[in-house]
DNA sequence: CTGAAAGCGCTTACAG
DNA sequence: CTGAAAGCGCTTACAG
């Protein structure tokens, strides 16, 4: 197929529309936006949305933007690069419910350095959406940069139930190493770069259900994982009568695995160790990996409906159905 | 620290800066765009500067975008979410020379979807970057929306040598499994969802240096990992005389090497495997994964430029150095 | 039921 | 060296 090219340079405007149409170009507005209050007949409708087909209309976000005050983009600033392998479904699915409401929906990693400005600088968002409160210096920005609204709301207490936390798979976690007799937990996460935010919230999730079980609060425990195999850690935990391990995700749980086997250690007998998003990996280390498999695709459609909820008003549906993670249970716990 | 919010719910624009610095909206545009061929005071400079600091001053992006005709964003699209460990480094490299030359960068993932529109609708990018060349309903979509420039150039064939395709890595997998001895490979990687474009790339680049070195072709060979240990293509691949697997990357490598270690085979005198990024999973799976090193933010930068020059008409700095990757052997090979 | 017109906040020739 | 003014392509009261 051969690639349609305008035959002028010049990009279709509402104005080159309505003259095709015989309308006027408020009309076409009115007709394509599908404004309330205005009663169009059928049949200008009918010419609007036909030449708008014919000549291939597409209309100018910029000036959309300036116009309306409302870019209906939407931006998700992400402690990290989307390398979890089950943030891809949850995005996929707030990126759906948000484009089916006409909004779209930018992910957005921060620089390391200092000197990027932030995307919210040139992106004009009407929402922005961080996992983790964001600090004043950045608020003011998105403020002086035109954002309409900010989540976590500045002015309000931080809500953990719609962040990246999904506390319930931590609580999991920790609910099947004491049912399969561990009382000594640890929590483990890796250095930088891994999100922060995320660690401390599902770090947090696990020990509140530890409390509710009768178990004490369990440490974190933050490794470096380019330093090699981190074997002193699992020793000093050996020592300590640590024998479970919460891990906070599938990558976590094969660094730990993968040192306790090389130091000679037999799993789950000696240790237990217990993933979190049942990635590919998961499955494929000697020996597999117990994990938890959560909803994403779920709790995405939730999110979702909660920014909508935010940018637009809507009302929020209820009952929210809490997607319950499952137990995928292998050789290592 | 408090957040500053401004007193007058109203956004500060040009026409507040040049009344507190005395002079005209123009002028202001002038002194903080650094406009050319005006010739404009130091001191009305300093005080245009003074103002818009004092009324933290941002331009509004969509009035610039609608007025100049640029947005100045640079969309890429992935393949995939960015699962590759590497592709973060490369990603953050890309995004800094392109903020240092006043370019923001936005990656963006097609949904599998077909509903949803594409993100370059309501972007305005100047530029839109894919790692494969674009279909001609998108190349057509993409003009519509006023892109100014598609990388891949739809008009012009396929430049591999600036994809993510880093043929360097495929080269040097080869190479060292020559180098042990091998003479039967086989290239492996995923089925969906992994990027197809790259694994065709990457597998074209490892062929070509194969064939350099008088083997025979690699057959590429895609896995399910969702089906579980794949025992039966690696017995198929022994007894078809295969001794040695280039993978996609560690992940793939991962897959194999555990469904080889699951099956009996011992490693590497039974089946050699080599991955592909030295992502933390390979210095971690027991046995720990021979694998190649890509200076990916080398690359990044290298790419950064590349963009500049199709976006700004800049020179490409020359000669390009080609970024080496580095063998990291491991027990797989 | 439809249209003329002001306005969003910039950029950019152009005139002094 | 600086400013007045047109224009980018929409949205949206407002008037018929």
């Amino acid at each position: 197929m051969a690639v349609q090219r305008p035959t002028t340079s010049r990009r279709v405007t509402a104005l080159d529309v309505a003259r095709e149409a015989g309308v006027s170009r408020a009309t076409v507005g009115f007709v394509l936006n599908d404004t309330p209050n205005q009663t169009i007949s059928e049949g200008t409708r009918e010419r609007v949305f036909r030449a708008a087909e014919l000549l291939g209309y597409r209309p100018n976000s910029a000036a959309r933007a300036l116009a309306s005050g409302r870019s209906r983009i939407i931006l998700l600033v992400l402690p990290d690069w989307p390398a979890e392998y089950r943030l891809r479904d949850y995005l996929d699915e707030v990126s759906l419910v948000l484009d089916k409401a006409g909004y779209s929906l930018v992910t957005y990693t921060r620089q390391p350095s200092q000197s990027a400005r932030p995307l919210w600088e040139s992106l004009n968002a009407d929402l922005v959406i961080g996992t983790a409160s964001f600090s004043a210096p950045d608020v003011a920005s998105m403020l002086a940069c035109g954002v309409r609204a900010i989540h976590p709301d500045p002015d309000h207490p931080y809500r953990p139930d719609v962040s990246l936390a999904f506390s319930a798979g931590p609580e999991l976690q920790v609910e099947h190493l004491h049912e399969r007799g561990h009382r000594r937990l640890v929590y483990a996460a890796f250095t930088e770069p891994y999100a922060s935010s995320m660690v401390v919230a599902r770090h947090a999730a696990a020990n509140e259900r530890a409390r509710a079980l009768g178990l004490p609060d369990l440490d974190l425990r933050r490794i470096d994982y380019r330093e090699g195999a981190p074997q002193q850690v699992v020793r000093e935990w050996l020592d300590a009568g640590i024998t479970g391990v919460v891990a906070f995700n599938d990558d976590v749980a094969a660094a730990v695995v993968g040192t306790a086997v090389r130091a000679g250690l037999t799993l789950p007998a000696d240790l237990a160790v217990i993933g979190h998003d049942d990635s590919p990996i998961a499955a494929m280390f000697v020996p597999s990996l117990s994990t938890v498999r959560i909803d994403t695709a779920a709790l995405g459609r939730q999110f979702g409906e909660f920014v909508l909820h935010r940018v637009d008003g809507r009302p929020l549906p209820t009952p929210r159905v809490s997607a319950k993670p499952v137990l995928v249970a292998r050789e290592t716990s």
